[in-house]
DNA sequence: TGATGAATTCTGCACCCGTTGAATAACAAA
DNA sequence: TTTGTTATTCAACGGGTGCAGAATTCATCA
């Protein structure tokens, strides 16, 4: 005799805790950390919301291990270092440009820039990512002595244009085609890594 | 006889309206627009929350009514755009990073990036104020048919800037000397308004 | 003086939040 | 087969939220 039909364990491979794990990830992205509620996380996921806990913890614990830069900068940065140094800040705005481009991108940008700005700890835990790796290797490739400043310097135009761009949304900024920004931009990514400050 | 010696209203003059108006843009710039409750805001200005609806009616209302440039945009533009043209960036950027020194108007400006990135409905008044405002006479003055395409540029350098260096605090940008971020930043200002791009 | 309106507090409603604990069912290992 | 581990649901707790309504007191003006 079955008790209730509802609760229990199902038969065979759910997939639950990456469906959870990818639902928080979409909400993140685009309401930012305060308005995702880890109920809504687990309706998303069509699931109860206490296996949110049950498999990643608590709220803030699930943010951090689902945030996750857009790329791998260990394969990344390569590429856009080699080659003609008066070109580099060209192929990094093309890169961030593209990156922004592209929903899942963007989406994983935004979730940054919006809990940046809102959950403290995320803040911290954003800043240590991006300073270990990105803008460390970054400073290492330039070579000069105030390499981490320019790094930062970097930061501060590419979160800039997302803020313009994709959340705030600024017009003609925002729909003027990628090339065309990527040219507008490139020059000041360049002089911040290898031009006068 | 009086029968509750609270309730009921004061005798005199309670300035409680601005009270509240202080406390808010406090509040809002401090934490953001989610993370501040009505109710803080009451008890940060020695008042019953009741009082907040009061007077400003919803708490999007309030926000909406306190959230203020952190500068009077006629007053301070044609200062900028007088004098030497390949000077403008330079003047601008002054006028920006002293803007976000001191603690007043680093206040105002990181209440409307916060908000920007949480309520859609401030990220919409805020763009509309920008435009208005700074973009629209920017645009007006620099002339060129891509004029507000460069004002958006600029306003996007000036937010990332201010993400980079106030809120998520990217060393060594954020303790940098103010002078020497103002050197940094003003080519690429002088750029976007009257540079090739 | 009397009447109207504004300022103030209290109470409470209806809802959402993150998290926990117990109960149940399937799986894995013994 | 038994035993323990894991996945799942349900229910609930304690707390916070924005906001509306009633009651009370002061101010203002006829």
């Amino acid at each position: 005799m079955v008790s209730n039909p509802h609760t229990g364990r199902r038969a065979g491979q759910s997939g639950t805790r990456e469906a959870i794990a990818t639902a928080a990830r979409q909400q993140f992205a685009a309401r930012g950390y305060d308005r995702t509620s880890v109920r809504s996380i687990a309706q998303e996921a069509g699931v109860d919301p206490a296996l949110v806990s049950h498999f990643h913890g608590s709220k803030v614990d699930l943010f951090l291990a689902v945030t996750e830069l857009p790329f791998e900068p260990a394969e990344v940065l390569p590429r856009i270092l080699a080659g003609d140094p008066d070109e580099i800040g060209t192929r990094l705005a093309e890169f961030i440009v593209e990156a922004l481009e592209a929903p899942e991108g963007r989406g994983r940008i935004l979730a940054l820039v919006r809990a940046a700005t809102s959950e403290p700890e995320a803040a911290r835990a954003i800043r240590e990512l991006l300073t270990a790796k990105v803008l460390q290797p970054l400073a290492e490739a330039i070579g000069a002595g105030d390499a981490q400043y320019r790094a930062g310097l970097v930061m501060s135009q590419v979160v800039g244009l997302t803020m313009a761009r994709y959340v705030v949304g600024i017009e003609p900024l925002a729909s003027r085609d990628p090339h065309s920004v990527v040219r507008s931009v490139a020059p000041t990514l360049q002089r911040y890594l290898a031009g006068p400050l």
